[in-house]
DNA sequence: TTAATCATGTAACACGTTACATGATTGC
DNA sequence: GCAATCATGTAACGTGTTACATGATTAA
């Protein structure tokens, strides 16, 4: 996944291992976690692939660099993966795995827990202004404004997500204080 | 958070690593995947830790199976997993990855792409219904209702993401045809 | 002078996925 | 007779995470 998701990026047009890295910050990153060293492994991985090639770019006032660039087949490959789409894509919600379990603590420990989850859990730590401001940056670069469309489908999908965030937590407060104060009324 | 997603489903009972397995298939496994070869390598772990400790038990009918009990450094463990929710729980969420590089299909084929979504990417297959039935059917078996509730909460978040997945592709869709309209126009 | 930015990685370990392997009982 | 259920794993590979390592330039 993360592998196709490279390849997309650089689908945009050449960039360094680094320039890869702060472009997946500002955008894939909302969704998919990425470090570094794993950025950098990928990109070998795809270079033996031969579905990127890089150019060794010497410089005088800044480290050298390789610039990096999707080949004929990593095209191929790009589209292939996109068509692919006739399967579910398994999302991983470790939000989830927590709430399931909550049962262990109390009521009144849960009430606060569902109080303080839409900040904690906020697809925009940074705000989604900020998040929508990057991404119309970016466009001033992109070649096809018709790319940037679907960046931001994908912040929308965001502000949708940070808004279930808030009503799904408000409707588990709204129960755990219904069965608190029949407690207390018996 | 695979590890203690087990420590949790052992703290309602003793269970052999077969009944985790459907345990897990029936209410985790719409938000976090695990294959059977995971979950015994992680009940290894488990057990290294001495959060679990497993008792052979010879049957006569049927294969012989290790029954898995939680120990008390397994319950402390399990607690402090579930008080340190400070921190923002990281979701993967692969959709969000090939929606962002659709510009590299047609605007016909997104149309479609988005038509799709939400039955492709349901949450539930088999039905909230069938979701549903099976919480309450577990629900039989727990000791303390109270715990089957935080399950709940889980399904109903599922049915709100899918209803999520149902607005947003819509969007999408409209904003789309606009575009495609406005091209055909000119 | 200190932090941020540019720039690239390795090593070790943890976790996830796929394929393979076995074999009894029970119900249709 | 065949599929489903019960029951437990290993091996190999792929991906994700954490910690470590280096070093120049630029702006506050």
């Amino acid at each position: 996944m993360l592998k196709h998701g490279i390849l997309g990026l650089l689908n945009y047009g050449d960039m360094t291992g680094y320039e890869i890295m702060t472009v997946f910050r500002d955008s894939l990153n909302y969704f998919w976690q990425a470090q570094t060293s794993q950025i950098y492994r990928e990109l070998q991985g795809l270079e033996k692939n031969g579905w990127i090639k890089s150019t060794h770019i010497k410089q005088e006032n800044k480290p050298n660099k390789n610039l990096l660039s999707i080949t004929e087949e990593g095209k191929k490959e790009l589209v292939a993966w996109l068509k692919d789409d006739n399967s579910k894509s398994f999302m991983r919600n470790p939000l989830m795995m927590k709430t399931f379990f909550r049962g262990e603590c109390s009521i009144d420990e849960n009430i606060d827990y569902f109080k303080n989850l839409p900040e904690r859990e906020t697809v925009f730590p940074e705000g989604i202004e900020n998040a929508k401001a990057i991404s119309s940056e970016y466009q001033k670069y992109a070649p096809d404004p018709l790319k940037a469309l679907y960046w931001k489908f994908t912040i929308d999908f965001g502000i949708r997500y940070e808004q279930l965030l808030r009503e799904w937590s408000e409707q588990c407060i709204k129960t755990l204080e219904e069965i608190k104060n029949e407690n207390t009324d018996n």
